[in-house]
DNA sequence: TACATACCTGACTAAAATGGTCAAGTTTAG
DNA sequence: CTAAACTTGACCATTTTAGTCAGGTATGTA
């Protein structure tokens, strides 16, 4: 079981977006130097993020990113949803009528990864990028 | 982030052994067939969970596995991290002095992992063998 | 004692996911 | 009109996953 590094770059970069946004709009090229992401990779990122409504682009000289909604309404279960970063458990098919591997019936372990599931998202939903905010007063770069 | 295979295999094939060890030792081939595991697969799984003390093992003609504890001792995070499905969160080196990404301080988003990976260690400690049981009375094969 | 059964070990591998890079644009402020 | 910035999509090296394969070794039973 892992966590991968989209996820978490998203997260940061949406951080030192909240923090940075306020007067003008934020190029990826700051991000990326602030953060150490790559500035490629920060772009399919940010392609996500702003199909998913939660951040609004300015093209042009001068232009970049914003959020598009106050970092309290920002979850980071929908952060991590936009970039597809989400709790994948068991690959039973749903569709079919047979159970897990196969078998006529459920595999025994089938409720167990749904709840944990639950858990994890429970976990996303109640932490909003404000709540990171507060946490990380200290500059970062 | 993704959950794979092999945590989940452990996790069937141990709850199929504590159904079955009660009278003789179960052979790996048995659960393969009745969990639809490969045998070469589980051989894997089950030597990994041997040096964690989870199983112990009898050679020979009517040889095979059954648990070294209780149900009901035997933890989910027991089981996982005998079969390497920890959850990994940040890459930080921990040895480097730098923080993450090469920065002077911790990502914004180190606390985070941190707190997430708590919360999820949490589920499976608190999780037994037994309690899995319990949710599957019904037979599987 | 033979031999089948079952455990044990380690090398190997196809396919997928990860973590990017690279190239070629389009848009717009100044 | 041009440089800065966004946009798109193809491409790729490396690592991980989910196994397979080929050989063992140990031991209960006939």
């Amino acid at each position: 079981m892992k966590l991968t590094s989209k996820g978490r770059y998203a997260v940061m970069a949406l951080v030192d977006l909240a923090r940075f946004d306020t007067i003008n709009p934020v190029s990826l090229r700051d991000i990326s130097l602030r953060q150490g992401i790559s500035l490629d990779y920060l772009e399919q990122i940010f392609s996500k993020l702003k199909k998913n409504q939660i951040v609004k682009s300015t093209r042009g000289t001068q232009g970049g990113y914003v959020l598009s909604k106050k970092p309290n309404e920002i979850k980071l279960t929908n952060i991590l949803n936009a970039v597809d970063e989400k709790v994948k458990t068991v690959q039973c098919k749903k569709e079919s009528k047979k159970g897990c591997n196969g078998k006529a019936t459920k595999c025994v372990t089938h409720n167990l990864w749904d709840e944990l599931e639950t858990h994890i998202n429970t976990f996303f939903e109640k932490k909003s990028l404000q709540d990171l905010l507060k946490n990380n007063s200290e500059r970062v770069n």
